[in-house]
DNA sequence: GTCTATATATCGATAGAC
DNA sequence: GTCTATCGATATATAGAC
């Protein structure tokens, strides 16, 4: 009946488990080191089918770094003309840390993704994130010749918040081992948001 | 002659060739993503004389990550009680961007084990790392109880000082190519010290 | 000690029955 | 469309000549 255009229910609900368990499996062994086999049995399903679905490896992958790319532009909407810098950064900071506790997996993944030479996601850091920085540095930019803001090289600002609001999903591992916990605590993202924010607001030039 | 004891000068200047290769190659491509078949031809030697000298890969990589944490724990040597918390806190950062600069290998593959579940370092991280960051903090809080520091989580502000420093080493591609640059400029890495140096100076309690 | 040539294991991918 | 059984490629590790 179908004539092959819309998926079946079955089959896009096989493809949503696959995604969610590659996600999983391509978090913790990165790209070589994870298994088609063990992805496929986190799924639910067989092997074969992630093949028939996906077609190969490398394409399962790059579906899950998509889905990841997405929503990360989308996080820094609150940084705007008209807000208040101190309001605007903070949200940020809250979204990234809040993004790193929800979904430690994706951004995980996303981070092997750049230490291994970023071979499949070239593209989106020369054209949309570039763009993206661009633009909202010239936000930043504002607020400093509005006297709001003390002057600051506003892409290394961005490259710090990442870093900063990132490590508690990367590196939750040593946090964990470092604070004498087996993971990080929801208050410990709490402390970290605090702390990120109370930095930045450093940079706000009192009125 | 030699009765096995010291090794050749022969063997050890092929052991430092391979370490060497060996921490490229994993930086780049990972511990499973790692050929032994690349490492030995970076490094100039045959194959079979690296697992002559080293056994089996992981041995290698393991001594490739001890090589790396000698290094770590003495970039903070200028965190003294008797230090001036500004000047002791930009020390470091100083120390832990130039170590990034130099050596930004080191700083992937040690990523790279923390982003993989850390399975050969969670040791380190329990215990030497551990002690580490709690001899610091204790720093820290004289510090804020001598009223030099804002009052601050001193362990949540190692995790902020380390995600900031290592970034432009682990991350480089991403900074590079959101600033519409091949590759990290010197002076990307002091404008990234300079900034991050300011960020902490705000917790600062003015004399 | 060094190196070539090869064994053994593992994994991604597919053929073919249902 | 789904799944079992298997192929072929690739990579670690080693045997054995020099």
């Amino acid at each position: 009946m179908r004539r092959g255009r819309a998926p079946g229910p079955k089959r896009q609900q096989n493809e949503t488990r696959i995604l969610k368990a590659a996600e999983e499996v391509f978090a913790t062994a990165g790209f070589s080191g994870a298994r088609t086999a063990a992805i496929a049995k986190r799924a639910g399903v067989p092997k074969a089918n992630l093949h028939y679905y996906f077609g190969t490896k490398e394409v399962l992958y790059r579906r899950v770094l998509e889905n990841i790319l997405e929503v990360w532009l989308h996080l820094g909407d609150s940084i705007r003309p008209d807000a208040d810098p101190a309001q605007a950064l903070a949200a940020y900071v809250a979204a990234k840390i809040g993004f790193s506790r929800r979904r430690p997996h994706a951004s995980k993944v996303f981070a092997n993704e750049l230490l291994h030479g970023a071979p499949q996601i070239r593209g989106y850091l020369r054209q949309e994130l570039k763009r993206w920085v661009d633009a909202k540095s010239k936000v930043i930019d504002a607020w400093v010749a509005q006297g709001l803001l003390a002057p600051v090289p506003a892409k290394h600002l961005f490259f710090l918040i990442w870093a900063m609001t990132q490590t508690y999903a990367d590196f939750d591992l040593q946090i964990a081992a470092v604070l004498g916990r087996k993971r990080i605590a929801p208050a410990d993202y709490q402390d970290a948001a605090a702390l990120i924010t109370r930095l930045l607001i450093g940079l706000k030039v009192p009125p």
